[in-house]
DNA sequence: CCGTAAAGTTAACGTTGTTAACCAAAAAGT
DNA sequence: ACTTTTTGGTTAACAACGTTAACTTTACGG
């Protein structure tokens, strides 16, 4: 509260920088505390250990990608070219962000399971976007535009990991790529028919 | 060469028995040096640094990968089918298989990305019998298929990643999720005519 | 039998996440 | 106003990590 201080702020501002700036691997304890100008030990203070401060971070990451999305499905009226919009804004808000893609889907691997589900709920939010999308357009059960979302989910979360791990063909440029992953998208959901 | 030898592949035995049973975290060079019954620094006799040695394990899985994905493809006769068959092999393999799935496609993270790009040719060969199949049933330019089979490639792999980021809802049964993403797969590459 | 090269070991360096013990200053209680 | 307790922070250390330099042992060719 002390005017110096907002420490927790400022231990979570420093890491985002590490993170963006040098990559997941040069986010360490004692680097973020050298940043901040404390003992790594303080960090403790306010994060219960490392995944916790992760976690404050994937939350942040949440956040923006919410923006992103949000007023990517302000920008169409009509719903197709929403749709559209709004998968180009997911792949583009991975592509752009990487660390930040990586912390929040990438990661998790060993621990990050028992951490709280109700935190994504932020995620869910956005997937429900999706599903809104479906539903509005096609129609449908709720369980069944969800399910599609969900495919979706996993069309535009495979396409950004696989360019993220530069497992894609080096002479294929990433825009047409994404556009295609759009294209393939439109055409699951429009014909939908099972 | 000599009888009790071989060490070369008790390492990687070894390494591969802890990743399977123990996880990830738990592959450390000396954990595998205490399994197999050598000194930690013996290990990098034969492997440059831990990497190498994850990367021999990715070229473990890759083999078990084409292998899984090849005695599939022979099962049905009629490309549809096939199709079908191939797809589910891939995705049962990464959800039976998740730690080498997770060397395989999600780790690379930071330091992975300057590795050989020749070695993931098995990969390669995977995504190719993808495109055959495509090609084979509904026709196109060789970019075009690969195209598609890299947009096909890429929902298979995110749906095994969110399944196994345990991203998906809870209420929804492993096996319909998967028969979902198969179903959509097929309606994607069915009606392809942008 | 000797010299050389390969295979393995010991010991250490620098880094990591995390914790116990301690200290100072502010807040609260009486 | 004085004492007590809580809060915020530090120092020092532990155990584990990947990796390397220097040394020892083993095997083998001449």
């Amino acid at each position: 509260m002390t005017t110096n201080g907002n420490l927790r702020g400022r231990i979570l501002e420093q890491a985002r920088v590490l993170l963006l700036k040098e990559g997941y691997s040069a986010v360490s304890m004692r680097k973020i505390a050298k940043a901040v100008g404390c003992t790594p030990t303080s960090i403790y203070i306010y994060f219960d250990n490392k995944d916790a401060l992760i976690h404050a971070l994937i939350e942040e990451g949440m956040e923006l990608l919410a923006v992103d999305l949000g007023s990517a499905s302000k920008l169409d009226s009509a719903p197709r070219p929403r749709f559209r919009r709004i998968c180009m804004a997911f792949l583009e808000f991975g592509i752009q962000n990487p660390e930040y893609f990586q912390i929040m889907f990438l990661l998790h691997p060993e621990k990050m399971e028992r951490y709280p589900t109700d935190k994504y709920r932020r995620a869910r939010r956005n997937l429900e976007l999706f599903a809104d999308i479906l539903r509005e357009i096609r129609g449908g059960s709720s369980f069944d535009t969800m399910l599609s979302a969900t495919v979706l989910w996993s069309l535009l979360h495979g396409a950004i990991s696989l360019h993220l791990a530069q497992r894609l063909d080096v002479g294929l440029p990433a825009s047409t790529f994404i556009e295609q992953v759009v294209e393939h998208a439109e055409t699951m959901l429009l014909s939908e028919s099972s």
